[in-house]
DNA sequence: CATCTAATTAGATATTCATTAAATAAGCTA
DNA sequence: TAGCTTATTTAATGAATATCTAATTAGATG
């Protein structure tokens, strides 16, 4: 996603009125002359505001005879809250150097690895520290495929290839925002937005 | 009401400049004139948008003789990404009336409070089941003051007087955003930000 | 067509906000 | 102390924008 885009995007949420018409649209569809009501603005102003947020693809509109409903694009809104922070750190890898504490942390990285898993490659136990417990976490995400969409019996299969104990860490994945879930769709997360032990404690 | 908060947050993050800002300290590091020359404006402008984005807790900053050099604030960013989405799925759930769920999720609340509480308030041990947990780091939370800030010292002295392992639960409040931690100042999160079980598992 | 309703546009005003140059402050060094 | 570097404040300017009223459009219905 482009500068010129997320900007677009947090500029439609940098407003109070147009908030509260978002909150107000995820009770249901409202129309123009009620919304300017319940926010106590003119209908013109909300003309305005409504223009805004259809620009960054936040509403949806339906008409029916005169009157236009207005109601949230919740898969957008979703699919977009992290749009800034992707882009921030996206970027950030190309720009950035490689300091010291990356080979400190790669040694560790490599010493987990070949404690905790067995040579066919199953997880002893989950560490408890939480440092190599994400370290664990990452090296099974490492395996799954990038964009592909999984259920839950999907996960639950893929875990138990490497621990029985799938529940604990398929709640683990969404916990430390590895993977990130929908109704009942999982899908990996980028590793930007992993929680990072450096970080946390 | 903290409609101000995400409207801030927002505002911070609505404006190219600020988000080039952002993409380079992600690099790392940088001081006030570095930035003004990688975006071709003046040091001036640096120090405005730093400002709102430290308003917004975006970076942070740290002095060294008399050059200043910011840095982002990454666990913010990471978990104010979704405020938004968050209030308003969260306020429409108000608007849409009380629904069956509520009810049951009260029952559950007290169970969980009356059993893992002694009678003289002390948590006998922490949830294992992520539910469960989370009520009972809300019911803690739920005793410490709004708007109120605490050194690291306060809030370990605080957990203390409901349980020893009381990293696990300072990490555990950070962890599902019920505390936001800056530097060494730990303040609550508004309730609508918390982690929700309903939304996890 | 005449009329009603809802939504939009146009024009006007006030506010917010990004930007800069110039002045000031804060901290270091010789 | 004087002098250097970096950052902040101030005041000014121009651009963007939130809001209103009044006029206009679009669609439906008599």
């Amino acid at each position: 996603m482009q500068l010129d885009k997320v900007v677009a995007y947090h500029k439609a949420l940098a407003d109070p009125t147009r908030i509260k018409m978002l909150i107000m649209l995820a009770g249901g569809e409202l129309n123009g002359q009620t919304l300017a009501e319940k926010l106590g603005v003119s209908p013109a102003t909300v003309t305005h505001h409504a223009a805004k947020l259809r620009e960054a693809s936040l509403i949806n509109e339906r008409r029916e005879k005169n009157t236009i409903y207005f109601c949230l694009n919740d898969y957008f809104i979703k699919s977009n809250a992290n749009a800034a922070e992707k882009l921030i750190y996206r970027n950030a890898e190309r720009e950035g150097g490689e300091n010291a504490m990356e080979e400190s942390n790669k040694r560790l990285k490599d010493s987990v690895i070949r404690n905790f898993f067995t040579s066919d490659g199953r997880l002893k136990h989950i560490p408890v520290q939480l440092k190599k417990k994400l370290i664990v976490l990452q090296h099974l995400a490492d395996q799954l495929a990038k964009g592909q969409t999984y259920t839950e019996k999907e996960i639950n299969a893929f875990i138990k290839r490497f621990h029985d104990d799938f529940a604990t860490i398929r709640r683990e994945f969404i916990m430390h925002q590895l993977m990130y879930r929908e109704k009942d769709v999982y899908e990996l997360n980028p590793p930007e937005l992993w929680a990072k032990w450096e970080t946390l404690s």
